[in-house]
DNA sequence: GAGTTTGAAACT
DNA sequence: CAGTTTCAAACTC
């Protein structure tokens, strides 16, 4: 079946993440009859970023129509297998299994088997009004289709009393309803087994078991016929909260289900639709489609907003109301930071804030992406403070749009130069405006938020957009190249110092982590918010050179260190592999049968390696003993200053010097004026003077030394 | 800091 | 895929 066991969900997200170690469930042929007569293009490579989207959930959330009063529901549905459909199109049917419990995940499964092969575009659609409508996919027959690491998630918060229920039997909540789809590219082998797998990601509490999904999403996918692959998932979470948080199926969370395939049907629905250009697979992007909750039940949420692919009005809305606004997402294993924007709790939304959501996928055609509010997820620079995104207020066509209802899109700010925002003339950070031609997205690295936490805020919209304060939230790194997060933040920012590569080529390492350039000694810089056209084009073209252009080159040993190794080897000659040249060496791991390396000397018997980590060690041995001999010695002086600050008053154990103060002094010269003075007086020759003097600083002294310990302040009397 | 070496990335 | 060029980091002086 596809239903996959809590326990297994909870191995998602690692699973995810390494892709090779997924296996794609096989769903029985009986499940996906049309996938197999489909073949599906499967020159899609893994995003980096979707590929370390384990810890990320991937939500598409379908608002649902439920009354304001009921619960929000998330449902996340993974599909896990390495080519996916996600595509409103197919006949599949999801059906909620009944009574779950309420921590059991939800299962959904598919009524019928999703049909790979219909010519004609479908539209799916959640029962919030939400649907997926493939508009070209003649001959894949697929809605869209996402590459393996794209996320899709549209997130809506049902308010409308009077929404569609019965498409989503049994699920009463009018929260949010998350559907999030990663659909990998994949080969279109024969028949793909689709499987849904469907969890409750936060409450089940008004999930009613009878529930059936089956018409509310539709996903199918297509397994690939690669191995390496892993199988993706596409996850629809439930969730209880009202807040504008957006259902996230926790990474390891035991009530995540995988579903293979989910795929939403929802005919003639009214909905936002969105296009995704099937390229966009390729890219990876995350696709973060969310309607928050409407708070207030006065506000039924509008059944259907239509985002248009293709459309000029893609809108991309960030809300600052509150600094939750802004959720951070770590992806473990990516070098990518992603920041998901939040829609703010409550809002008035207006005109046709969209409840509903179409997606709609064309197959040739670059995808755009129209949604009156669509929030986007960027890779992030580790370690960055997020800023505000403050929506803009739709003015173009005429709907104000609310923080409530919004429809978030998660995008990875790479690929995709289709959707690319222009950002060229945006002022850095403060607002973005959907770029010329249709787009309404932005990218921004969490430094470049940083940079710009000064402005009041930043906005991502639409040219009419929204505007709205934001809150600023602090983002952690991601693991680099095998390092841990711990140490990829420990790990301090090496700025670059291109000259000619503009930073937008793998030279550049600010690039090659997915960073903006930030405090570098590059010039021609153009890896940089000023310049995320070029940016996107110059990622598509390291993605299209090599997929897994991003990706960490250190695999994360399973069982420790022993077992990174670089996942591409290196190819050196003449270091040896113990020269920091080498990038094995440099990871601070052996070489391994991936390498080509000529005369490699970072093998674990070696005598030069050993000899290396030997020196290495001492040196290490060495600073840590002058780190903590001048520890201690700071130590040791501060606790001197310390004690003697208090023995200045209270006397007994005291330092020598402590008893020749201010007053002390003064007294002492004083005295020895006086005694010249009085040789003086007395004329008495210059060396009876001086000796005269001398013998008075002598008596001096002693005065002093013999008051130390018996008085708290030596006084000296002439 | 300038110049050299090195190997990954990019290009052909 | 292989050979060459470009590039920026690592290294040396």
């Amino acid at each position: 079946m596809d239903v996959v066991s809590p326990e297994l969900n909870i191995l998602l997200p690692d699973e995810i993440m390494d892709t090779e170690a997924i296996v794609m469930d096989d769903d029985p042929p009986s499940e996906s009859p049309a996938a197999s007569g489909q073949s599906q293009p499967s020159d899609n490579a893994p995003i980096p970023m979707e590929t370390d989207v384990p810890a990320v959930p991937e939500i598409v959330s379908l608002c649902s129509n439920a009354p304001p009063t009921q619960r929000t529901q998330a449902l996340t549905t993974s599909i896990t297998t390495d080519s996916t459909l996600c595509s409103t199109t197919s006949a599949t049917q999801l059906l909620l299994t009944p009574s779950i419990p309420s921590s059991s995940p939800l299962t959904l499964r598919p009524t019928t088997a999703s049909t790979l092969t219909s010519t004609t575009p479908k539209t799916t659609s959640s029962p919030a009004g939400v649907s997926l409508t493939s508009g070209g996919l003649q001959k894949l027959s697929a809605p869209f289709i996402l590459s393996a690491n794209h996320q899709i998630v549209l997130n809506k918060v049902a308010s409308s009393p009077g929404a569609d229920t019965t498409r989503y039997p049994g699920i009463t909540t009018t929260t949010t309803t998350v559907l999030s789809c990663i659909a990998k590219k994949t080969q279109v082998s024969s028949a793909g087994p689709i499987k849904f797998i469907i969890t409750k990601a936060v409450n089940n509490k008004g999930l009613t078991a009878q529930t059936s999904v089956s018409n509310v999403i539709t996903g199918r996918v297509l397994s690939t016929s690669s191995p390496v692959t892993p199988p993706r998932t596409i996850t629809l979470s439930e969730t209880l909260s009202t807040s504008s948080k957006i259902a996230i199926s926790p990474l390891k969370s035991p009530s995540k289900l995988t579903v293979v395939s989910v795929a939403s049907q929802v005919p003639n629905s009214p909905q936002k639709s969105v296009s995704l250009p099937l390229n966009m697979a390729h890219l990876g992007h995350q696709i973060l489609v969310q309607q928050s909750t409407a708070t207030s039940p006065a506000k039924p949420m509008k059944p259907v907003q239509t985002v248009t692919v293709g459309g000029p009005q893609f809108k991309t809305i960030f809300p600052h109301s509150t600094s939750s606004n802004v959720q951070q997402i770590q992806v473990p294993g990516s070098r990518f930071h992603y920041v998901r924007l939040v829609t703010a709790t409550t809002g008035s939304s207006t005109g046709q804030a969209g409840s509903h959501s179409t997606i709609s996928s064309m197959t040739a055609k670059p995808m755009v992406v129209n949604t009156a509010q669509v929030r986007m997820s960027v890779p992030f620079i580790p370690a960055q403070t997020m800023k505000q995104v403050v929506p803009k207020p739709l003015t173009s066509s005429g709907q104000v749009l609310t923080t409530q209802t919004q429809q978030r899109l998660i995008m990875p700010a790479t690929p995709l130069p289709q959707i690319q925002p222009n950002l060229t003339n945006l002022p850095p950070g403060t607002v973005l405006a959907p770029g010329s031609g249709n787009m309404g997205y932005a990218v921004l690295p969490a430094h470049y938020v940083t940079q710009l936490q000064q402005s009041a805020y930043v906005t991502l919209a639409s040219s009419s957009g929204f505007s709205t304060p934001t809150g600023i939230q602090t983002q952690a790194r991601l693991p680099l190249n095998g390092l841990s997060t711990s140490d990829a933040a420990s790990r301090p920012r090496k700025s670059c110092n291109c000259n000619k590569s503009q930073c937008l080529k793998l030279y550049c390492d600010c690039f090659a982590n997915g960073e903006f350039c930030q405090s570098c000694n590059c010039t021609n810089c153009f890896n940089n918010l000023e310049h995320e056209t070029e940016r996107a084009k110059a990622i598509k073209a390291c993605l299209d050179r090599n997929p897994e252009a991003f990706k960490p080159k250190i695999g994360k040993g399973k069982e420790g260190e022993s077992d990174r190794r670089h996942s591409k080897g290196c190819n050196c000659k003449r270091s040896g592999c113990l020269k920091n040249y080498c990038e094995c060496y440099e990871a601070k791991i052996m070489c391994s049968s991936n390498c080509k390396c000529v005369g490699c000397k970072n093998f674990e018997e070696s005598p030069e390696r050993k000899t290396l980590m030997h020196l290495a060690d001492a040196a290490e041995v060495r600073v840590q003993q002058q780190t903590a001999a001048k520890t201690k010695l700071s130590s040791q002086i501060s606790d001197l200053l310390t004690r003697t600050t208090p023995a200045i008053t209270s006397g007994g154990g005291r330092m020598p010097f402590t008893f020749v103060t201010k007053k002390v002094a003064e007294a002492t010269c004083e005295c020895l004026l006086e005694q010249a003075e009085q040789a003086e007086l007395i004329q008495q020759p210059q060396a009876t003077a001086e000796r005269m003097i001398l013998e008075e600083f002598g008596r001096c002294l002693m005065r002093i030394i013999s008051s130390a310990g018996k008085t708290d302040c030596p006084s000296i009397n002439c």
